[in-house]
RNA sequence: GGACACGUGCCAGAGCGGCCGAAUGGGCUUCACUGCUAAUGAAGUGUCGGGGUUAUACUCGACCGGGGGUUCAAAUCCCCCCGUGUCCGCCA
């Protein structure tokens, strides 16, 4: 959630946030009329039951008559109290409803407008030219039958739609992918996690996610628990609660999990092969630090998430989303899209977004902040970032880009130690 | 799935319905003492929110796993939930 205070100092500059997300401008000041409206109750509560404890203490004290004339005495005075509690409670809960609806303050530079409205940041490496080279290029679906790589046939038989299996070396690239990403990251000090899948309610909207209206989200609801989209959840939920020491650096996690997406607003959409699926594998980084350190961290993991597409090999772009495209937490997101030859397109394979304090405050996730004087001060909320590493969806722009004209694949040379010095993915 | 027990501050651990934001011990910080370390002595040591201040100070309220309830008054009594432990059952 937003910082209100930041908000009552500068309404201006939320107000043009929510413009460029498309978001409602109004909430900027419903919030404000909320906060004031929270204080005063707040104010005329506790100063009722300041009083009704300074009687509380007479009464204890007090015996025989001088008890009884006191306790008629304060047994109005204690409905009142009750009554300005829960006008006091109702005000902090509608205080507290609209600051959890406004999204996070995007950062200066961030596009305004929707899904198509983000900035080119650079591409970098070439398209295969597959007309030069003589042949017409297959997909991955094509590709990974031939290799015996994807059944998605049999996917749907098990599970339904947008479910498959990777066989064969198809379960090898998948693995071997991970790896490589897991020892970038060990590489860069990240600590290794294996996390669960399933989380409860509060961690899930702690982590920005309306469990209430997001259709994207499975839940089991006999357990009240709901099946993450990405380990960001639990990893955002790792430190809940909690004041971490950030003061020799950030915390940075690289989480290892199988992610699961209804795709509801999807049908239709990316219908073939794995494009788009139910249930897929990433390793996703993770990063806890001060607000100051932010922006610098997001700049790191948008060169981890590049150094990996360099060791695969593959031309893409970088884009700076558009701030309705952003996602509540968001301050501002970079993606990473491969060129994906058979659909003429670049795809998303990665994406990083800073979050700020927005996760962290609805978290409650602080850090000791270091006084003038060098001895421990004040907490505050700490930024959390996140960005991917690898994901399933990688061996679609594999397969197709590195592909032969026999349907065979090259293995990029970074991953080849991956798969057993493998250099040529065979057919089947 | 069933039964019982437990959940208190950085940690351990006491706590009678009012005198409990909470004993005691440890840790940590500062000071004193000591040639250094150790030992010893003294003081301090939570979070959130309201008011107040340029900022402190100060002041008020809340917090003893979470949420409700009883009561003038709840760490203390009652209910629900969550977590932990032990035993039984069941399953991999």
């Amino acid at each position: 959630m937003i910082d209100v205070k930041l908000l009552s100092e500068n309404p201006d500059t939320f107000r043009a946030s929510q413009r460029a997300r498309g978001a409602d401008e109004s909430l900027i000041d419903a919030i404000l009329a909320a906060d004031s409206a929270r204080r005063e109750s707040i104010a005329s509560f506790e100063a009722l039951r300041a009083q009704q404890n300074a009687f509380s203490k007479r009464v204890g004290a007090a015996k025989g008559e001088e008890k009884q004339a006191l306790l008629a005495e304060v047994k109005e005075l204690s409905q009142n109290v009750k009554a300005a509690q829960a006008a006091s409670d109702e005000a902090a809960a509608a205080y507290s409803a609209l600051q959890r609806s406004i999204p996070n303050l995007i950062m200066d530079g961030v596009p305004s407008g929707g899904e198509d409205d983000f900035t080119v940041v650079k591409h970098v490496g070439t398209p295969r030219d597959f007309a030069a080279e003589g042949f017409e290029p297959r997909d991955h679906l094509e590709l990974g039958e031939l290799l015996g790589a994807i059944d998605m046939e049999r996917g749907a038989k098990v599970s339904g739609s947008r479910f498959y299996f990777l066989k064969g070396v198809g379960a090898r690239l998948e693995i071997a992918l991970m790896n490589m990403a897991l020892d970038l990251a060990l590489q860069k000090d990240f600590i290794p996690m294996i996390t669960p899948t399933l989380v409860r309610p509060e961690t899930m909207q702690g982590t920005g996610f309306d469990v209430e209206h997001d259709d994207e989200i499975y839940k089991l609801e006999r357990d009240d628990l709901y099946l993450v989209g990405t380990s960001e959840v639990a990893l955002a939920g790792y430190h809940a609660n909690e004041i971490l020491d950030l003061s020799a650096g950030p915390t940075r996690y690289a989480g290892w999990s199988s992610c699961y997406r209804r795709e509801a607003g999807s049908a239709g959409k990316d219908t073939r092969g794995i494009i788009r699926v139910h249930q897929f594998n990433k390793l996703e980084m993770f990063v806890y630090c001060s607000p100051e350190e932010s922006e610098a961290e997001h700049a790191k993991l948008l060169a981890l998430e590049e150094e990996m597409l360099a060791k695969v090999e593959l031309p893409y772009r970088v884009i700076d989303t558009a701030a309705g495209d952003l996602g509540m937490s968001a301050a501002r997101k970079f993606d990473c899209e491969a060129w994906v030859p058979t659909q003429d397109a670049y795809r998303e394979l990665t994406s990083t977004s800073n979050c700020t304090t927005f996760q962290a405050r609805r978290l409650n996730i602080r850090e000791r902040e270091t006084g003038a004087d060098g001895k421990p001060g004040k907490t505050r909320s700490v930024a959390t970032l996140n960005g991917t590493l690898a994901t399933t969806r990688w061996i679609v722009a594999i397969l197709e880009h590195h592909q032969n004209a026999d349907g065979t694949v090259n293995v990029p040379v970074a991953l080849r130690p991956y798969l057993g010095g493998l250099e040529v993915l065979p057919l089947l």
